[in-house]
DNA sequence: TTGACATAGTGTAGAAACCACACTAAGTTA
DNA sequence: TAACTTAGTGTGGTTTCTACACTATGTCAA
């Protein structure tokens, strides 16, 4: 039997997912220190210690990259003995989702030390990165189905084309637009603004905002 | 901003749900130590060095309690600061199902250090182990809508009314018993024994197993 | 042996949800 | 004013969900 010790290395890990160019996407940012230095990996760090969970999370995220304000929600933990070459660290993973409308200014600019990665095409990933932005896609997919969580992708305002199409990019499937429709309106969990999408050389679009902003709720 | 500290106490519990008198229960230990000795908690205890989080859950169940070879997957991490009134402890719960049908001999026993409450009825628990009790429930009655967790409270034969009073207790609510084994046939992961179960003066009922004893499937 | 008892086991019809499918509406631009 | 582009809408067939009640088959006791 191993004899256990009483403490471990705590980190958090955030899996922020955008979209960008029609693709779905997690912010990077480049390992400045070894183990991995160089590699691209998942914003996160060590937890304080009178910090909670998800508060480092939110921390570690604002301090790295200048996002926050975002839908946020633990994952997983990952804690494979070997899962850091130095020493035991203990990682407590969430996902976060930020609209593709606050894709602007400095968070759009990719440099030598944060990228978007689509999901699809990720970079090598120090450590088990890869495996949390896997179940992080899958996490959110799932959501989408049975939940309102896929309206935490969406600006303060925004057209139902713009709600498909997030759809559509994280589940890897095209939808019905009636059928769509019919489902977005059944829940009752959004509102008319009254105002109108304007862009190109074709019919606007409705805008609608969300009743209850922050609210995800289950759904059937 | 706070400083962050390298390490945290880090630590494992598991919900073990069963059914016993016809209500789910969960498996509670007395804590024999401060802080909150002689109160009743979850089994589970400090993760080893190189020991994984659900290796952890697994040992410290089995020395806890004696209990082994059960389902068991990973339900979320506690971390509030304050969580332990000593020193920083984040403990990684996981939950677990234990077929009413093994609830024999010493498992059976309550005595002073271990208990069977049910999840309804809880007396009075160490830490916040009343949360983690309460989501691992609401976790496992969500799962049973849309996966087959539900098999893994059942021994390895069976028959459907055992199956369904399961699902009634988690649930809460009774079900159709007609409209419930046409969902279970249609999900095609069971198959006749061959053999009947006796009990009372009654038509004997027909015994299944799983065809993949322990494989849980997403459904619908 | 037979009748009372207790649980096992079965089908159907109406309602609701799901799915496939194609055209008109209303702007912009040349 | 005509071409273009995306917004927006309804229906019918299929499948799934739900409510609902009786017969079957064993045990046990009289």
């Amino acid at each position: 039997m191993p004899i256990p010790k009483a403490t471990a290395v705590l980190a958090t890990n955030v899996v922020v997912f955008t979209i960008r160019d029609e693709r779905l996407v997690a912010l990077l940012v480049r390992r400045p220190r070894d183990p991995y230095a160089g590699l691209w990996s998942l914003p996160g760090g060590l937890v304080g210690d009178e910090e909670g969970l998800e508060d480092c999370a939110v921390r570690t995220l604002r301090d790295q990259t200048g996002v926050q304000g975002l839908y946020l929600e633990q994952l997983y933990t990952f804690g494979s003995p070997d899962r850091d070459p130095r020493t035991r660290v203990v990682t407590v993973a969430h996902f976060a989702l930020l609209p593709p409308a606050r894709l602007k200014g400095e968070l759009a600019d990719e440099c030598n030390t944060r990228r978007w990665a689509p999901v699809d095409a990720l970079p090598a990933l120090a450590f088990d990165h890869d495996r949390i932005v896997a179940m992080a896609h899958q996490r959110l997919a799932a959501k989408l189905e049975y939940s309102t969580i896929g309206f935490q992708l969406m600006g303060e305002r925004f057209t139902l084309s713009e709600l498909q199409q997030v759809h559509e990019i994280i589940l890897g499937e095209t939808l019905d637009k009636r059928n769509f429709r019919k489902r977005v309106r059944s829940l009752h969990c959004i509102e008319e603004t009254g105002d109108w999408y304007r862009a190109g050389n074709h019919r606007p679009a409705r805008l609608y905002r969300l009743k209850q902003p922050g609210a995800v709720e289950f759904i059937k």
